[in-house]
DNA sequence: ACTCTACTACGATGAATTTCGTACTACCAA
DNA sequence: TTGGTAGTACGAAATTCATCGTAGTAGAGT
């Protein structure tokens, strides 16, 4: 059975988190696993990049320690650390969670005022 | 008299914001910022970085909007947009501080438990 | 055993970031 | 008007980042 590495909750460095939550890609995979149930598979998030590009992603934020990555058979189930997360940076997730909805809303939303 | 660009409340992107906070150097000026009273002019910060470098730090946080940036006189005096930011993307920034205290503490204080 | 699926590893490439030094400008003060 | 102060602008170099294609691997299904 093959195994990732993942940092601890303590080896968690902001530097890393922030970097990685700052890519437009990384977060909207962050923001999808925050809204879905349960874990998901790398294939099931339909990111705008190339399959290697999208491992480097998923890599990245695993690194970072945002999220967790167990193999399951061929597949790799990924899972939001929020608890971990929460722990370690509290409020973090959810402050740039939440803004990523006001820009998602802006997007559709007619622009009104600044 | 000369004037900087700033973005609006509306103009500043998360991408930006959290791109601008990833950075160390960048996030020391900000939060000094918030923990000191009132204006400062860049060369108070002695950031570990030449001036010119500083200069393009200083413009990356202006230009994502985290601080204001103001002549007065030779110098130009920092602060930080906390309403706006706060008004823009409630909590971020107070999350943000928060964990960098989290990780200053420890660089001081003997490691505890992970 | 073969094939399919879902990924990774590696190497390459182009873009962006960070850094610097030098030269410059705007303003203040003597 | 001469000089000092506090910064910018520009160009260059080094590094990192994001991207891709190709080739490969581990496990599941037939």
């Amino acid at each position: 059975m093959r195994t990732l590495d993942h940092p601890s909750r303590g080896e968690m460095r902001l530097d890393a988190v922030l970097a990685a939550l700052a890519d437009p890609v990384r977060r909207t995979v962050a923001c999808k696993l925050n809204d879905a149930f349960g874990d998901h598979a790398c294939a099931t998030f339909e990111l705008p990049v190339s399959k290697s590009t999208a491992t480097y992603h998923f890599r990245t934020l695993r690194e970072a320690g945002v999220i967790r990555q167990e193999y399951e058979g061929t597949k790799i189930m990924n899972t939001l650390r929020k608890d971990d997360l929460d722990a370690r940076f509290p409020g973090l997730l959810d402050a740039v969670f939440a803004a990523q909805n006001i820009e998602r809303a802006e997007a559709t939303a007619p622009e009104s005022r600044d």
